[in-house]
DNA sequence: GTCTATAATTCGATAGAC
DNA sequence: GTCTATCGAATTATAGAC
């Protein structure tokens, strides 16, 4: 329960809180961090910019807090063998349109550096395990995962950030019929 | 030839161009478009910030004039059919390693709106036209280019960008080997 | 051709009234 | 809890001396 549906002393705070998280959420996705303004992310929630700082006292602190994400991976186990490819990029499909968080983190990613820190967690806590409970051999899963993440985050790029219309243009089964036998064989091929 | 070489006015300007655009380059891939600053190029070269404004107008020509790229994509015709992939990837893997165009040009195409507008012209103007000339069906090459350019985007971004561990501790060798026989099938493989 | 000085913005962050 | 006012720093870009 938050102070909100606890009654807060004199209005809700819970809810301003989730609407500039929303907001912030959008403005990283779409700008950028150097571009997405404390200024701007107030603008669109409708209040003072100091409102933000006040929540979260840092534009840092602010994208720490939006870009919190759990992927929700499928268990391994509840997906076919040979149907690890087809299920991990719906998945990821699923996820990339699903919200704004992971364009965000993309772009972040790549010109700031604690975005960039923040997609290593993501990767060593959340993709490796994938691959290594699927993996021939675990000692191997570091780098089966790493080919799989570069192949979703490729797509993801051309797709959702650079935006070439050819990808663009793909419905969300094309995608996932061509991209799946390339992540199942990363996955589970014997060899290069 | 240029003014330098031709005898200048006064002094040789056409080297502290190319001086200008080689920290151009530099700062733009390390940084990205907003973190790159003309104080800090300038710095580099051990100019003053105005000299830049001076020989390129604004930051954004400045951008214009360092992020100017020719693939020089192998003739396909020069390439096995089979070792198309091989080929793709090998030279593209040489060419991120040879100098800072393409990180830059990645790293400004992910936050700024000219960046990406590059990146696509980029793509339509050089990797379709390569892949029209060895597609099964060749009203079929954006995807087939699409697709062949989410892998080597998305590889680049893993290893050079966002420096994933394992994906920087692949050999070239051990990248090439991996990628060649998705590219392979992304170009010739008659469907998905 | 090079630099000094500065204009004009814009941003993150702070102080304090209500 | 919200807003006004503002500071201090950084940026691109311009005007003009030498």
């Amino acid at each position: 329960m938050t102070e909100a549906s606890a009654g807060g002393p004199r209005r809700t705070s819970g809810v301003t809180k989730a609407a500039i998280l929303d907001a912030a959420r959008e403005r990283f996705a779409a700008d950028g961090y150097e571009r997405a303004t404390i200024r701007a992310i107030a603008r669109e929630v409708g209040i003072d910019p100091s409102m933000v700082m006040r929540y979260f006292g840092t534009k840092e602190n602010l994208f720490t807090a939006a870009s919190e994400i759990r992927l929700n991976l499928p268990n391994p186990h509840d997906l076919p063998v040979d149907g690890l490819g087809t299920g991990l990029v719906a998945h990821f499909v699923d996820r990339w349109e699903g919200d704004d968080v992971l364009t965000g983190l993309l772009r972040v990613g790549v010109t700031n550096p604690a975005g960039a820190e923040r997609m290593r967690s993501l990767f060593s806590e959340q993709m490796v395990p994938f691959a290594r409970a699927v993996c021939p051999d675990p000692d191997d899963a570091p780098r089966r995962a790493v080919l799989v993440t570069s192949q979703i985050l490729g797509m993801a790029l051309a797709r959702y950030v650079l935006c070439f219309p050819p990808a663009v243009a793909m419905s969300r089964e094309e995608v996932v019929e061509w991209l799946a036998p390339t992540v199942q064989r990363y996955l589970t091929a014997e060899r290069a």
